[in-house]
DNA sequence: AAGACGGGGTT
DNA sequence: AACCCAGTCTT
């Protein structure tokens, strides 16, 4: 074992850990949880995922019972969290565990790989937590940084990603290699921050060539990103009495599989139909009139704008895939956060 | 290899 | 406002 791995180790130990999805040893990690807090925290911190944690371990306890949920109820419950492909995938992942796995997670990086919403990452980190796998390095976000710092790798991202891995393998113990990753992600996640890393509490420090180069920031390299586009829409509120008209979303949109407003296409600034024509992505005919505050929400890859015009039906309409919802029942509908802004935005 | 895919916290 | 995050999937 490298002088790194049991520096890393030693400080892991002495740090305290109340994530409820972590286990202290002796007692053995649950795949289930390991599971199913990787999938979460997949671009969404440790803060944001203890709730939904919570909810999720108390409404289904196995992956059993999980894999018996309709998706809808899935969907709703992830609802707020981001990435909607996760949850779909969550569920039809445990339904395949429930039938090709008799509701026992597979225990090999190269079996858990193949599952639905599993990549590269989580597959290395759930063979590693779980089940003690040595063999499969275990690189998120955080073991990047760590990494790149360490050797000063200047490569950028990412196609430093294989020497990474080689390195991180290098560092990786027979023993406890779950721990070893959790150990590499939290000094990522407390100690070498992206910005202003905290190099003088680091128990590496001595070995650290970033650090001896005074540079640790500038690690890990990566490409410029480009600047996010602006889209506008205008989205239509059907009000019949002390409900909304929903519409469930095609899996296949964005969003997918979520409960929504009704509006016009997401499009460039300049090219937003009037409302005369929007009106036509509108399941309702009626005086529609512009209600509240625009909303202004931000996704991963542009910026979104929406007018919002409501109305007030006389009779119940019902198309396809709508659903009427009491406005007392929104905030348990499962709205994605777009969503809950633009109803927010409408102060009646 | 590059783009789609949420949302919230930090800087 | 830009950047970041315990990434995966599709093209």
């Amino acid at each position: 074992m490298t002088s790194i791995t049991k520096k890393l180790l030693a400080w892991y130990d002495q740090e305290k850990r109340t994530l409820p999805w972590r286990a202290e040893p002796p007692t053995t990690q649950d795949p289930y949880k390991v599971w199913m807090s990787e999938i979460m925290l997949q671009q969404t911190t440790v803060a944001t995922v203890k709730g939904y944690f919570d909810k999720f371990l108390k409404r289904w306890p196995t992956v059993m019972d999980l894999a018996s949920a309709v998706q809808e109820d899935v969907l709703a419950e992830w609802a707020g969290l981001g990435y909607y492909a996760r949850a779909r995938n969550l569920h039809k992942c445990a339904q395949m565990v429930a039938i090709d796995y008799q509701g026992q997670f597979p225990t090999t990086y190269q079996e858990l790989v193949k599952l639905p919403g599993i990549g590269d990452y989580t597959a290395a980190a759930i063979a590693a937590i779980a089940f003690g796998e040595s063999k499969a390095p275990v690189v998120d976000g955080n073991v990047e940084r760590f990494i790149t710092r360490l050797h000063r790798i200047e490569t950028l991202l990412p196609q430093a990603k294989k020497e990474i891995k080689a390195e991180t393998l290098s560092l990786t113990p027979k023993d406890r290699p779950g721990d070893f990753a959790q150990a590499m992600m939290d000094l990522g996640a407390t100690i070498c921050s992206p910005k202003k890393p905290k190099c003088l509490l680091c128990p590496i420090q001595t070995k650290c060539s970033a650090f001896a180069n005074g540079d640790a920031e500038t690690f890990p390299r990566k490409p410029a990103k480009k600047t996010k586009p602006t889209r506008r829409s205008l989205a239509f509120i059907l009000r019949y009495e002390d409900q909304i008209l929903l519409v469930r979303r095609d899996d296949s949109a964005m969003l997918g599989g979520m409960l929504g407003l009704p509006h016009t296409p997401w499009v460039e600034r300049d090219t937003l139909p009037d409302l005369g024509e929007s009106l036509t992505y509108s399941p309702g005919r009626g005086s529609f009139i512009k209600a509240g505050e625009t909303s202004k929400h931000t996704f991963t890859h542009f910026h979104l704008i929406t007018d919002i015009y409501k109305t007030s039906l006389t009779n119940k309409i019902n198309i396809e895939n709508g659903e009427w919802v009491r406005i007392k029942d929104i905030k348990t509908a499962g709205l994605p956060t777009v969503f809950m802004k633009m109803i927010k935005s409408i102060s009646d």
